[in-house]
RNA sequence: GGGCAGGUGGCGGAAUUGGCAGACGCGCUAGGCUUAGGACCUAGUUCCUGAUGAAGGAGUGCGGGUUCGAGUCCCGCUCUGCCCA
């Protein structure tokens, strides 16, 4: 018997369907279409088992999806700009763009070699020019829209990596791709204004019925959105200003004793410099900014603060407190300063203690509540106000009501909403990045670079020396620019766009990569968009999900698309593991895709992978596993081989009726499985469970085919349940089943083949297994015809001599029957 | 500290609507085939009692509850993971 030539075969296939251009796909208004997408990959030079994965997954789906009569887009590219590019550049020498596209080309023979269905025409690349052009098209429209502003803040500066990084890209304490600990640093920045679209962020949420509920929650909870008021506290020594907090709680406002202002507020400096204790409150600021802000809201024994002898108003108990600044008072959250109220607050409550400040109670719990304040924690809980002056009696929910409207009625507070989603600096001091399409003139100020003269093109030729400050101002060619308003010397910017720019919109871009005057076809984009499936690592739920949500909303108020939500479903894949930790170069337990794709094929790594857990769970690996589903791959092939005169012009069977194929268990259970399989992917994803039935076919098939071969009518279910077996198995294991569908003279790719339709009279059961109960314990079982009535049950289980012995002649108190299930005796 | 997931055999997992717990696979055990096996085939494989079989009992992190019936629903606890602080 021929062998399973499993690297012959997959060669083949992936030839065949490259030269026939299967995977190409074009607009089709006749069909209904299917955008799947899974997140491109960073170049890094190698597929790794998480891409692996998240590819095969894509893959399945959109191979089903064809079947099923779809018109499927499904393409791929590369997210090519970023750091460890231009640190190869650093240490080895090599240009990043050279080390880029080399690293592309392998990565492209990698997933050739997975088999994945990609429309490679369409294939985008964000490190060059006509696709990073666009990322400026972009920012110049924002700029134009006043939603990229320049604008000097506190930034987190990572020293190794020498670039500025946004708040998402701090992972406790550290820069999220070399750890190394983060800094704080005041720097001029480029900001894109997602705040303007918070509201809609949240309120779209709506329409994302297909994502988990934990990214919702974690976007949701990023937004952060808060309903409180904005007050005036106007200092002791000049009443006519005032410094202004935010607070949740203005019912406490009365118990508020003292005010923190955060090191970096804009009023701290003033307030130092008045001070006759300068110097010591100055080295207190400059120590706490060089904390990173995690250090300092994260553990409360650290919390620090000093008197900076100046004092406040507050303004409802026109008191005098003190201000004091402390390091757990950011800057980012809020105004930058808080009332403290340290009765009612545990974080002020602490600080209190530390400080000996004065701790007034405001709020009382009410009668029924228990959970009064014990010793050392402040009541943090709504009550009823004391000691408020005329709002002292009412309800927490009430006073905030009135008190509010009394703020703004004096002139010294409103009701106000705020987000603690910030503004997102796009700003890198990096060369491998989008150049940022501004020239700064002395007389003109910021300057858009006009739309004629983009893309601002990356020079090749640069020096990378690993020191601090951008590659791309030691390039006088680069820098040296003509102000495009006025004409006269000027200055461009050397700063880089952060490379989620480019991810933020890259899906728009598959729909007509080719189009050169607008970032994607309008007309392409409508025909396509939004993604129907998006599938990826849930390690992006808060950043690229959340940028990509935004770009799209901008993009359809630029009036280039019309979709609201650029991914209606969000597939979270889970992590790839083994040895119970997380695949990592750091830990040094990674598997290299390719060495299993030569020993076991491609099909087995794809079958093993799809099989060991559903999508959105962990997968742990083992190399048994792979082994497994290389060996149930040899068993399809050899079940074929033995079977080829099933598939034979002069010795095939003719097919049977419906009627005639009941008489056999095994085409019931090719119809159940094709019932199965196609609500598993289709519906439910879970392609573990689809594959398992498909074995559960082929054990049949295994069990039945000796006994099926004698006569015409059982050869026939035989060759049935066979070919049913190759479609069902198609999007798992692609090359095989190609392989196999030629060899049975079946016309065309199997790929374009028709998904098997299910016969629902074949797929029901002949006859349903009862169970019967005596007090909820199983205790014996009984064949019954479908939906056999209750009562029917019933009696056909009183009947049993297992029962009737249990029962020992009496009657039962209870008697439950469930249709099709069970009957249940009480006694 | 708060929120959200999750905890099922030796392992990965299945059980879709409250109705046979452990599908399917891995591993393991025994046997067959074989010069040999890390190939292939057959059988077995939750635990306990039972020589075996028949049969019985226990059993889905722990404790309680609802129900004729709970892996699934409710309450409390615990552990693990993730997110936020």
């Amino acid at each position: 018997m021929e062998h399973y030539d499993f690297q012959a075969i997959e060669a083949k296939w992936q030839k065949a369907w490259s030269d026939s251009g299967a995977f190409r796909v074009t607009e089709d208004p006749s069909k209904p279409k299917f955008y799947c997408l899974e997140m491109y990959p960073y170049p890094s030079g190698h597929i790794h088992m998480g891409h692996v994965r998240n590819y095969t997954i894509g893959d399945v789906i959109s191979r089903f999806k064809v079947m099923k009569g779809f018109n499927v887009l499904h393409p791929i590219g590369w997210d090519a700009l970023g750091m460890p590019a231009e640190n190869a550049a650093i240490k080895r020498g090599v240009q990043p763009r050279t080390w880029t596209l080399d690293n592309v080309v392998h990565m492209k023979t990698q997933l050739q070699r997975l088999g994945i269905s990609y429309d490679w025409s369409r294939e985008v690349n964000t490190c060059l020019p006509d696709y990073y052009k666009w990322n400026q098209w972009i920012f110049l429209k924002m700029f134009e829209k006043g939603l990229a502003i320049r604008k000097e803040s506190w930034v987190n500066w990572c020293p190794q990596c020498r670039t500025v990084l946004a708040n998402e890209q701090v992972v406790a304490e550290g820069c999220w791709r070399c750890e190394t600990k983060v800094a704080q640093k005041k720097m001029e920045q480029w900001f894109l204004k997602i705040t303007d679209y918070a509201e809609e962020l949240l309120t779209g949420h709506a329409l994302l019925a297909k994502w988990p509920e934990h990214v919702l929650l974690m976007q949701k909870n990023w937004i952060g959105k808060s309903f409180g008021s904005l007050v005036s506290f106007p200092p002791a020594w000049d009443r006519s200003r005032g410094i202004e907090v935010f607070t949740t709680r203005i019912d406490t406002i009365c118990g508020a004793t003292f005010l923190v202002l955060a090191a970096e507020h804009p009023m701290t400096a003033g307030l130092v410099a008045r001070s006759p204790r300068r110097e010591e409150l100055q080295a207190w600021v400059s120590r706490v900014i060089a904390q990173s802000r995690f250090k300092r809201d994260d553990a409360p024994e650290e919390k620090e603060g000093i008197d900076t002898g100046a004092k406040v108003v507050n303004p409802f108990t026109e008191r005098e407190i003190p201000v004091w600044l402390a390091n757990y008072v950011l800057m980012d959250y809020g105004t930058g300063a808080i009332m403290a109220v340290p009765a009612h607050d545990q974080r002020d409550h602490e600080f209190a203690l530390k400080y000996g400040l004065d701790i007034k109670t405001v709020i009382l719990p009410e009668k029924d509540q228990e959970n009064a304040a014990e010793p050392g924690k402040a009541f943090e809980d709504w009550g009823v106000l004391a000691d408020s002056g005329e709002f002292s009696g009412l309800g927490s929910a009430e006073a905030i009501v009135r008190m509010n409207r009394h703020a703004e009625a004096k002139g010294f507070g409103r009701q106000n909403v705020i987000y603690r989603l910030r503004d997102w600096g796009i700003s890198r001091q990096r060369y491998w990045g989008t150049p940022i399409p501004i020239i700064t003139c002395d007389a003109c100020g910021t300057v858009g670079v006009p739309y004629r003269d983009l893309p601002v093109e990356l020079p090749f030729d640069v020096p990378f020396t690993g020191e601090e400050g951008s590659p791309l101002e030691k390039v006088p060619a680069f820098v040296k620019a003509r102000c495009p308003k006025c004409g006269g010397p000027a200055r461009r910017e050397t700063d880089t766009m952060d490379t989620f720019v480019d991810s933020s919109w890259y899906f728009f871009r598959y729909t007509s990569p080719e189009r050169t005057d607008l970032p994607f076809a309008p007309e392409a984009g409508r025909y396509w968009m939004p993604v129907d499936l998006y599938i990826g690592g849930v390690e992006h739920a808060i950043l690229h999900l959340i940028y990509s949500r935004f770009f799209t909303k901008f993009l359809r108020d630029l009036g280039l698309t019309s979709a609201d939500e650029p991914f209606p479903h969000y597939l979270a894949q889970g992590m790839v593991t083994k040895d119970g930790s997380a695949m990592s170069k750091s830990r040094g337990n990674v598997v290299d895709p390719d060495e299993n794709v030569q020993t076991y094929g491609a099909d087995a790594l794809r079958l093993f992978i799809l099989f060991a857990s559903p999508p959105e769970k962990e997968f742990a690996w083992t190399r048994d596993g792979v082994e497994g589903g290389h060996r149930f791959l040899n068993r399809i092939w050899g079940l074929f081989q033995e079977n080829l005169g099933l598939f034979d012009r002069k010795t095939a069977p003719a097919p049977l009726d419906a009627a005639a194929a009941g008489r056999f268990p095994l085409a019931r259970k090719v119809h159940q499985t094709i019932r199965k399989v196609s609500d598993d992917i289709g519906v439910r994803f879970h392609l573990n469970t689809a594959i398992s039935s498909i074995m559960e076919l082929t054990n049949q098939i295994r069990k039945d085919r000796d006994a099926l071969r004698g006569d015409d009518a059982g050869r026939a279910v035989l060759r049935l349940s066979i070919e049913t077996l190759v479609l069902l198995l198609g999007p798992f294991a692609p090359h095989l089943c190609e392989e196999l569908w030629s060899r049975m003279g079946r016309p065309g790719l199997l790929f374009r083949a028709a998904w098997p339709v299910f016969d629902p009279g074949l797929a029901r059961d002949e006859t349903m297994t009862i169970v019967v109960q005596v007090n909820g314990k199983l205790r014996d079982k009984f064949e019954a015809a479908p939906d056999l009535s209750e009562d029917a049950l019933a009696n056909e289980a009183l009947a049993l001599d297992r029962i009737r012995e249990l029962l020992g002649g009496r009657a039962p108190r209870k008697v439950i029957a469930v249709k099709n299930k069970l009957v249940n005796f009480v006694i």
